[in-house]
DNA sequence: GCGCCAACATTGGCTCAACCAACAATCAGG
DNA sequence: CCTGATTGTTGGTTGAGCCAATGTTGGCGC
């Protein structure tokens, strides 16, 4: 990422796929710094955003929800319980599932982690306009909306 | 990646930054697959293109160029010199350095997963119109040109 | 009722990308 | 000559994204 040198390859430039991933990267390097300030973590905060919005829910429904790994919810969930961010309590009328419920202090914690991730994004898209922001939030949708193999 | 349960969280869906970063993982996927029916990897790929475009380097500069780490360079070089893709000689002017050479095996496997990355890249962005698929490019590319953080 | 399959939570594993620290050897500048 | 920077290398660490196995529970056909 450092870019030293002055030149990438021009091959890697052009790449669309690798292109992404630099991207990704620089992003998901920011966004990681901002989170590790409250220390949370990604999974963190797409479990509550989640559970916001779309209210209490099984681990299996937050995973497929969320594209996270059924098993990696388990650790995740652990977390958040640890910190009062969340509860997990058994589901009456299905007793294989947990219901994963957002605790007022969740929220708040929610709040502050939306705060820090809208900075993230100003600083990510600094070289955009808003217009162009758009315009690149409409292409990605996109490019994720059709089938990916 | 799944989405089933219908939907993702509005507020996940709309961050740049988690788009970003669901398209590179979905880029990344159809990459590894492509890659591995050639036994690459995306370092592999990475330096071979660093190396036909600029010529011999030291591992250090080839660091810079493809971002990658200058320890996981090492062990991408021992793979690609292994499979006689690459040659490393010390550099007479500066004992310091080492020299990696890309070999025509090297060369001709390069080829190899050009053609195939290029397929790669139809699939990820065929929701897209060639204008369209310009268009992602550039944007990415003054997103990564500004200075990261 | 019984049997079978599906869904669930959990554990424990795995690979890869992306780092970081430390080290010895070497080079370049003052 | 000495100091500081660069280089290759070793040996870690972390998180993300997976996958398989296990035991429990639900729902369904019969």
């Amino acid at each position: 990422m450092e870019d030293a040198e002055g030149t990438v390859p021009a091959r890697l430039r052009a790449l669309p796929s690798r292109l992404v991933n630099q991207v990704a990267t620089a992003a998901n390097r920011l966004v990681d710094r901002a989170l590790a300030g409250a220390g949370a973590r990604r999974y963190h905060f797409a479990l509550l955003a989640a559970l916001e919005e779309f209210g209490p829910a099984s681990q299996a429904a937050l995973g497929r929800r969320t594209g996270i790994d059924r098993s990696d919810i388990v650790a995740t969930v652990n977390e958040l319980v640890a910190r009062g961010f969340v509860e997990r309590s058994p589901d009456p009328g299905d007793r294989r599932r947990n219901i994963v419920t957002v605790t007022p202090e969740g929220v708040r914690h929610l709040q502050e982690l939306d705060r820090l991730l809208a900075g993230v994004q100003d600083e990510l898209l600094a070289s955009l306009s808003a217009d162009e922001r758009d315009r690149l939030v409409a292409l990605l949708t996109r490019v994720l909306a059709s089938p990916p193999g």
